[in-house]
DNA sequence: CTTGGCACTCCACTCCAGCGAGTGCTAATA
DNA sequence: TATTAGCACTCGCTGGAGTGGAGTGCCAAG
């Protein structure tokens, strides 16, 4: 891929004053001057050196200053030269992974999946003081293990699918007519029988397929079994969600200390739409990804960082999870966590299913 | 009940200063000057006379001023007595309660009980320019309509409950032993026998009672139905659980702007544990209520005031909806809106169910 | 009891000076 | 040629002085 004009690899000193800066930046938020990166930086350079350096970091796109006269801060480019190939990560202590297996799952007593992603969600957000963010898990080819109708008042039945051996989901459909508790029963015999153990979205293609062949030439009762089936599986596809945690911590950022933009951000959160779609586009992926400022697209978070890995049961990627702070946050303790997290997440599920 | 010391009521012109100023003060959030309050409150009197009424107020604890030269502003025992005493409901007319139910209505497609809360409380923010919040409607009385077994990996089983007509509950029991899915299916058969269309309550204890009689006396069906049963209704009540809409409305408000105050709020919200507790005590309270400022008991709603009221479905008190705003919001305008809704929502659960 | 008058208080705003931090440039140096 | 010291300059922040306005409390007259 093409670089921006200009942006010829950097010498190793230039690399390494970044990277400096990069952390300090990080560290306490505030511009950082040559002064201060002449002492800290470990080379034996007088602050007007450091000068000329930061002075072409900054043609070069890497920096800023607010004003002329405070210190630099990193661009959304710094950040990301910075994660690509600056920073190194120290891969966590297996004690550390035991320990947060062991959070991991404390947090998730009820037994359902939901609790784990809950469990995983604030536990992202408390060891990394941002907010966490986990998708429901949803996996592309679904199970079915048993249907059963109940009918209600009115025309309308409760039909409960089991699913993938342990999700259970139940929708009121309102059909054309009344039906009988013992037609409702012979329709999901049939259903059953003729269904059960297939994916879902096979028995929706087969569904339809039926229902079109073989119109009004059928036996009664299979023929409402179809039409209920029909309505069952006709729906959109349950829409996915995802589960937040600790967006409070991001209140205590002075980049988002402005409450009008703070919240339009959890206005966001709360739609959860347009925010769906920035995570879908990370399933595709593989391993840990980083969104730095504008890179999301979405403008709400330009002062915001994502840091995502999807996360897997049975090989399968089912969902992803992350962490939003701003772009200062520290990535590389950060970036181990989410990926770690996700692993220990993919594995929990694994072993309750 | 004893009043506090000095609280004789109030003549008739105090009373309609008081109103007045509380009214101004609602609308702009501005203390309320003697100028201002003479110009506006249709009485002739001038300036000079206020202010000793004023005065009087004052005293008597229904003003204070944040400093010297500023008008005054209300106390809570003044809007106390403003929405006891002073401020007349406009009762809302029939088509806006029309325009409010097809809202209500819409908002909840998804024809589940629980879409139906999320649309009330999104209904409620969104003409109060408040925080609505409704907690799930929960009743004493469950009924039991069918109880499934299916066996999962392990020792586990997922068990469905069918309760109310309408609710579905699914749990993963984790028990002592594998048992074989004829097992189970005569353990669910066993328990549908004797148990559908009881009270869940009862059932409870009635399991209880018998798993007690007849310890090791039993058939071997009857007992390992027992043992399911047990473990199924042994928890603990399924937690109360409620739905917040438009918490970010509450960030325009100056009394809030603070961030670090915005933040515990928020965080209390989250936690849900503390706020459950507030709105437990008006369910069993009758019509609207309301708590300003510090009634509350929260000290982290001293800035605020919350309107409840309970809703009911067969004439069952099942929960209770409301909102959350600033002290200073518009009394006259919520109250009947938090009533009317309750009355709409009630009335909605009822013909679904 | 009401009112006009008056002195007083306090906040909010503006203006300004002084400071400290940091820069860019230039000229000297290794 | 790369580095450094020196220096003038810029800019934001802080604190104090000054001003205007809003509102009060009190008093004495109607």
């Amino acid at each position: 891929m093409a670089r921006k004009p200009g942006k010829k690899d950097l010498t190793e000193r230039q690399g390494h004053l970044l990277k400096v800066l990069v952390e300090r930046y990080i560290e306490d938020g505030q511009p950082v001057g040559s002064r201060r990166l002449s002492e800290e930086s470990g080379l034996k350079l007088s602050p007007a050196t450091i000068r000329n350096v930061m002075a072409d970091l900054e043609k070069l796109g890497y920096l800023h200053s607010p004003h002329t006269s405070a210190g630099r801060m990193p661009t959304g480019q710094a950040y990301r030269m910075f994660v690509d190939t600056l920073v190194k990560f120290n891969p966590p202590e297996p004690e550390e992974i035991d320990s947060l297996r062991r959070k991991l799952e404390e947090g998730a007593e009820g037994s359902g999946g939901k609790a784990l992603v809950r469990s995983a969600s604030s536990l992202l957000s408390g060891i990394t003081h941002l907010a966490g963010v986990v998708t429901v898990p949803r996996r592309n080819h679904s199970n079915l293990r048993q249907i059963e109708f109940l009918p209600l008042s009115g025309n309308r039945v409760l039909s409960i699918l089991v699913v993938n051996n342990r999700e259970v989901q139940n929708r009121v459909l309102t059909l054309d007519r009344a039906y009988t508790e013992s037609e409702l029963r012979s329709a999901a015999n049939y259903l059953n029988e003729q269904f059960a153990g297939r994916d879902i979205a096979q028995v929706r293609e087969q569904l339809l397929d039926d229902l079109q062949r073989a119109r009004d030439s059928m036996h009664n009762m299979m023929s409402s079994a179809l039409t209920l089936g029909r309505q069952l599986f006709d729906r959109k596809e349950q829409q996915e969600d995802f589960v937040l945690a600790g967006e409070t911590n991001l209140m205590d950022f002075a980049e988002l200390s402005d409450v009008e933009k703070l919240r339009r951000l959890f206005e966001a959160f709360a739609e959860k739409r347009d925010f769906l779609h920035l995570l879908d586009h990370t399933l595709s992926g593989e391993g840990v990804q980083i969104f730095i400022g504008e890179e999301s697209g979405y403008d709400l978070l330009d002062a915001c960082s994502v840091v995502t890995s999807p996360y897997t049961i049975d090989d399968e990627v089912v969902g992803m999870l992350g962490v939003i702070g701003p772009t200062r946050m520290a990535y590389q303790r950060v970036i181990p966590i989410v990926d770690i997290t996700a692993k220990l997440l993919g594995r929990a599920l694994n072993s309750r299913s």
